[in-house]
DNA sequence: AAAAAAATCAAACAGTTGTATAAAAAACTC
DNA sequence: GAGTTTTTTATACAACTGTTTGATTTTTTT
């Protein structure tokens, strides 16, 4: 698996645009799409202002093909285990506890990827696209987010025993996905309330371990008992 | 309890001011700080944009002064149950039920606000907040957001034994607390997931029951048993 | 090495930005 | 109602925005 933002040749022109690409990502995340000038976006990938044109054609060409390369990075970190669970679920092999430890694999996945270093441009731009979603974030959530979330239902929904395509399994599949992202969604809250100066894999490994408990404890929960 | 937004008197000025107030919450929300002109806050509150200097002195004041009326609001809603669960707690007189009873009405309260009018333009301001906080942010947090998931933290560790000043009982509130908010801060995406135009007060209800279910199932599978 | 193509660059463009200024209007005080 | 304060307004300013242009440099191809 390749799992890289913004895969490119080594030809010199090639080059460029991957560089112009990345420190587009930086810039956009950190100062919004508005906000970020294509002037600073070029100056930090040692072009001039001009070569954003010559390769993007206009900056709103250039953020639409940060979020694709976004969408392909994400898909690529959980694309495998996605693929095989469809599989297992269509092919009706998928049983109740393989699909909790199934959906505890997923969030941990989640998490840690969270807490590296790209997923942390990657993170900014996607949180402001959801308080105000351009054009180009259909298409991200089209392809990427909206078919994991139905997975994650699906999932959960074996785990437990409930109908799929009930309103109750959407809305719990919700609730949890809403433990993990809230570490990255208020993630200021979070560690200014656990007093540390950066998020790192110590912690990520204990959100981890928590989050694998309380889907745990809900999900058994939820299953009527059977000794 | 008043909960108005930038409750002013009905002198000319106060009124000029808070009209400004609103429509900068307004604007910042729907576009972010600094993508949100002076000129068109000042357009859509009748005002010409000398206003914005003359009664805030720029545009920076102006948008700390809508990070307190937020905070204003906000610790109105819960104060009443915050402050007499502090009491409680002080006295020693919160018992492990009473607690996750608490826990549970904090949520449904926070949910109901949240499907309300005037939190939508709060909740984009926050968001915004925390994918890159502002140096006005720290005083919402100080003020508003820490003491009340701090104060949290204190039940939830009541409700389930735990140590109330440990990591451990701060991560898992927090986790509790994304059940809650990844419906206001990811709500574009259940409602599509629920097929319904509009997230109402039965949607409120629904979610707010699955919510205390899985409070229930994780406080009360953390508390050791007690036959 | 010559010719062609690709890449880089500085300069200029029309708009917009936040802020400052000073005059005009309105509201209030006595 | 005159005098004072408060509020509103239009205008000016320099700094920055995304994009276009045309020339120059670098790279590739022949």
């Amino acid at each position: 698996m390749t799992r890289e933002l913004f895969p490119s040749s080594p030809n010199k022109g090639e080059q460029a645009r991957r560089g112009l690409l990345l420190s587009a990502l930086e810039k956009f995340g950190q100062r919004g799409y508005e906000n970020a000038s294509v002037r600073e976006i070029a100056e930090a990938a040692g072009q001039n202002v001009g070569a954003i044109a010559y390769y993007f054609g206009n900056k709103e060409s250039l953020y639409a093909e940060v979020l694709k390369g976004i969408g392909a990075y994400l898909r690529s970190v959980l694309g495998e285990t996605a693929d095989e669970l469809r599989e297992r679920l269509a092919g009706g092999s998928l049983d109740p506890d393989s699909a909790r430890s199934a959906l505890k694999h997923i969030f941990r996945t989640m998490l840690g990827e969270q807490i590296e270093g790209d997923f942390d441009k990657i993170r900014s731009v996607m949180m402001r696209e959801q308080s105000s979603p351009s054009e180009s974030f259909d298409l991200l959530y089209r392809d990427t987010i909206r078919p994991l979330h139905d997975l994650l239902t699906r999932v959960f929904a074996v785990a437990t025993g409930e109908d799929p395509e009930g309103p109750l399994a959407i809305v719990r599949t919700h609730a949890l996905f809403g433990q993990v992202i809230v570490f990255t969604m208020a993630r200021e809250t979070i560690r200014r309330r656990l007093g540390v100066r950066k998020l790192g894999p110590e912690h990520a490994a204990m959100i981890g371990g928590v989050i694998d408990e309380h889907v745990d404890l809900i999900c058994r929960g939820l299953t009527p008992k059977k000794p």
